[in-house]
DNA sequence: TATTGTTATACTCTATAACTATA
DNA sequence: TATAGTTATAGAGTATAACAATA
């Protein structure tokens, strides 16, 4: 990509970031998004984005949670869930059932079609997942996610 | 925060994301938003947001490079970094110079105001450090920088 | 022709306030 | 009065196309 542009002395430092190479923030924000990168890209095919699948996987584990619930479990803003939701379920992958004791709220369940896609986006996920491991190395996985477990604990 | 609510047998799990909880994707995300946050509300005090704390960082341990290293190296598109430097210039922080062999491009310095403030954001900086340290546990955060390394390397 | 900086634009994600209907 | 869902809106962050000056 261009390092050696005009001949003058400047050696261009392309890709050298310095005292940002060995900063936890950095290099967690830069393994964050090339990570989500890739499963953005193996999700596409399926019209999903990741919090959408996230949402399929949460259904689908605890079905019957409220909106709130649902969103908060996901670190997303009640409001901007509805859209998010409305979009699922207008594509027939989740719908709102009413909830007996509370007229306020929703329970919300994954359909069939819903599921389907999960399990199709689950494939497509396990495959990055073997590729992350290769990169992680023989009990890589584990230690990251207790190290990263810390971080969200707080 | 209100679980019982009603009086139904709904117990509603707040906070279970089940199995997301051992998903890599998915607690890089919370940690790097996590701790992205706190340096946030760090650097506010000071006007800084992180990306343009990485800006001064890496002038300062490479000065007169030109927005397309800087951009480059840091993840930022060209055509969003104009506008990121434009307030620290604006801001007297950093400065563009001409470059002598190429009249297209401008050397970026950071100015001597630009540098204080980069001192008293490390400065903060690092008192959020040891806090991660804490939670990492010794040897944790090389651990950490290693795995991520690999995620990143790739 | 290719590259640098630049403008304009658009799209996603995120955050907040305010409303409604229920509780 | 408090909560669930909703709407509208605004702000970041990010991505792309196109242009002028320069190489």
């Amino acid at each position: 990509m261009g390092s050696e542009a005009g001949k003058g002395g400047t050696v261009a430092k392309a890709a050298d970031v310095g005292p940002l190479a060995a900063n936890v923030r950095y290099l967690l924000r830069r393994a964050q998004l090339a990570v989500f990168d890739e499963l953005i890209q193996a999700l596409a095919p399926l019209g999903l984005r990741p919090a959408q699948y996230g949402v399929l996987i949460l259904l689908k584990h605890a079905p019957g949670l409220k909106q709130t619930d649902v969103a908060g479990a996901l670190g997303i803003q009640r409001a901007n869930f509805v859209v998010l939701f409305d979009e699922l379920e207008r594509r027939g992958l989740a719908r709102r059932d009413p909830m007996p004791n509370d007229r306020r709220s929703y329970a919300l369940y994954l359909t069939a079609a819903g599921d389907e896609v999960r399990e199709r986006a689950a494939k497509r996920e396990a495959a990055l997942e073997a590729s992350l491991d290769a990169k992680l190395g023989p009990g890589g996985r584990q230690q990251l996610l207790d190290l990263l477990g810390r971080l969200v604990a707080s």
